[in-house]
DNA sequence: GCCGTTTTCGGCCCGACTGTTTTCAGTCG
């Protein structure tokens, strides 16, 4: 049997919330599955294959009895010990608890109320009988928000995910003697931030070899349907992947029409009837009066395809019909942002000690950080620890923390030549607007990105006024992940983003672009908007560990996607002009 | 149940927000 990440997830996170309402298992137990469980969740590698291949240990969060519990799972399809703990409990709680707002008390409440299905408990709050029945009205409509929510949710990938399982299925597609070219096709292709199937095509002369290199690829669970030029295969991890096959001399036509997206090409194809062509997967075609009057043109490439149309080819990313078409036209296209223009990330959490070691967010130490900029080949790198914890604390204390790893960075600077290493905080911007890190202490460092990390769910005004209070901010530099959506978790909060970026672009604020898997924010068709006020932007990974800061890639597409070019994006610059803006002495 | 430059015991993040429980519980990140 296979079980997908998100399943294994969703069966440990069961086994914690019938603990938790059992008042059995201590709360540390508890913690320790909901933590096993984002671990797994999180993981861009399935875990099943790391049991089949002997290295769960591999896994942070499992120790051996969780490892021995996935082992009874991942071997016999059940655990005694998850079933035993779940007993009693009634399925409709556990269905409760995939509603956003929605805990293990909560979905005890509602379940022993005698709801029996979701669909009841739509129902029975929309009519009010569960008020009736005393559960209070704020919170009624609280889950029918939830609801709608997650019926709004669809079941689609997120893109770094299926980036990494696409780049494997390409690897093996090129070994094929018979493979001329491969490439991701759709949604893959354009680089949006969710993904539902894996498409590719591929070119060939012999395309029948292709397809039966494609169905032999290990990892396939069932083959759904194979043909000569086509296949499309379900993997064991549960992904569907299709693959097309095109002969050479019409690959581009093959190419673009599968990339999509589908209001582009449908624009496209309404273009070219008016130029006396009739566009297709198998290529281009001379029609007149409905009649077509010339043979196939050949169109190797996109390239070849787009020119008779009188057209540049626009990019993949920004192939969605607002506006590409009509720039594509007048060979006016923007020069998009590339990953290789990148010089420096400047929103990493390190294991920098905040009151004690277990406060710190990241993992990595700041000294490994650095160095992994370096072999990215970063000229600067900043560190943005979050102040955790120091609320309550007195701005005394705070400042003196902040002096204390000040001095720590700039030991660390001194001792390293090849790279520039900047200071800086993530600091929260609080419910009144205010910021959680005293000015005294901010105007210490080097840059300061503040965010929203809390009450996102806050109404349209709120959230403005939030964002506006932190861009009046002299200290403030970065506004972090500005819709602070949380892809297929959490919507984008509501905005007046219109006044937002007026007064970012006005007081040169930088808003991020955020390149974390879930985040991926700001959103691309708000980077676009943002774009057209003279707002500037920075790339950033948000990284808590090494190797989320290859992330960079992500965020550079969502960048693209919203059309922006190098000179939008400050972290392309030259450090002269970098530090100029942030008013860093060189 | 996990984990280890406080390593085989004894810790384990904690603050913000929401709702309603005037002092806190549930949820989230």
């Amino acid at each position: 049997m296979e079980i997908s990440n998100a399943k294994l997830a969703k069966i440990l996170r069961n086994t914690a919330a019938a603990y938790t309402i059992k008042g059995t298992g201590n709360l540390f137990q508890i913690r320790a599955y909901e933590n096993a469980a984002d671990n797994i969740e999180h993981s861009t590698a399935e875990i099943q294959d790391f049991w089949q291949e002997g290295k769960l240990n591999q896994v942070s969060g499992l120790g051996e009895s969780l490892r021995g519990y996935l082992d009874e799972l991942f071997s016999k399809g059940e655990v005694r010990h998850f079933e035993e703990v779940k007993k009693g409990i009634p399925k409709i709680f556990f269905d409760l608890l995939d509603i956003p707002g929605v805990g293990p008390k909560t979905a005890d409440k509602i379940a022993k109320m005698g709801v029996s299905s979701v669909e009841q408990l739509k129902k029975q709050l929309k009519d009010g009988e569960l008020v009736k029945m005393g559960l209070s009205d704020k919170l009624a409509q609280k889950i029918l928000q939830g609801l709608q929510e997650v019926s709004q949710r669809g079941n689609r990938m997120l893109l770094p995910y299926a980036f990494a399982q696409a780049e494997k299925i390409l690897n093996y597609l090129q070994k094929c003697p018979d493979v001329l070219q491969v490439h991701p096709l759709g949604s893959l292709r354009r680089m949006v931030a969710t993904i539902g199937d894996l498409d590719f095509s591929a070119s060939s002369n012999s395309p029948k070899k292709v397809t039966e290199h494609f169905c032999r690829m290990p990892g396939i669970a069932r083959i759904i349907d194979q043909g000569e030029n086509q296949a499309t295969v379900v993997l064991k991890n549960g992904l569907q992947a299709d693959l097309l096959v095109g002969k050479t001399d019409a690959y581009g036509a093959l190419l673009q029409h599968f990339t999509g997206s589908k209001s582009h090409n449908i624009k496209l194809r309404i273009l070219a009837n008016g130029k006396g062509y009739s566009l297709s997967e198998f290529g281009v075609k001379k029609v007149s009066r409905g009649q077509v009057t010339g043979y196939s043109q050949k169109t190797e490439t996109e390239e070849e395809f787009y020119r008779l149309l009188g057209m540049d080819a626009p990019p993949p990313e920004i192939r969605e019909d607002t506006g590409e078409i009509e720039a594509a036209l007048e060979h006016k296209l923007p020069d998009l942002v590339e990953l290789y223009d990148i010089k420096g990330d400047l929103h990493l959490h390190s294991n920098f000690p905040i009151k004690s070691p277990s406060h710190a967010p990241g993992v990595d130490s700041m000294e490994d950080m650095v160095k992994k900029a370096k072999e990215l080949g970063y000229r600067w790198v900043g560190i943005s620890d979050h102040p955790l914890g120091f609320t309550t604390s007195t701005p005394k204390e705070m400042i003196k923390w902040v002096q204390m790893r000040t001095k720590f960075i700039q030991n660390m600077q001194s001792r390293t030549k090849s790279i520039r290493v900047l200071n800086g905080l993530e600091i929260d911007i609080l419910g009144n607007g205010t910021l959680s890190v005293p000015d005294e202490a901010l105007a210490t460092l080097d840059y300061c990105i503040a965010g929203i990390h809390s009450g996102h769910r806050g109404s349209k005004d709120e959230i403005t006024k939030r964002l506006l209070s932190a861009l009046n901010s002299p200290h403030v530099d970065i506004i972090s992940h500005p819709t602070n959506r949380l892809l297929n978790e959490r919507d984008s909060s509501d905005a007046l983003w219109d006044e937002v970026f007026k007064l970012a672009a006005k007081n040169k604020k930088l808003l991020e672009i955020n390149s974390h898997p879930m985040r991926l924010d700001l959103r691309d068709d708000l980077v676009r908007m943002a774009k057209k006020y003279g707002v500037k932007f920075i790339i950033n990974t948000d990284a808590h560990m090494v190797s989320q800061m290859d992330n960079m890639l992500f965020g550079v597409s969502v960048a693209r996607r919203g059309w922006a070019e190098s000179k939008d994006i400050v972290n392309t610059w030259d450090w002269t002009d970098f530090a100029k803006w942030f008013n860093i002495k060189s």
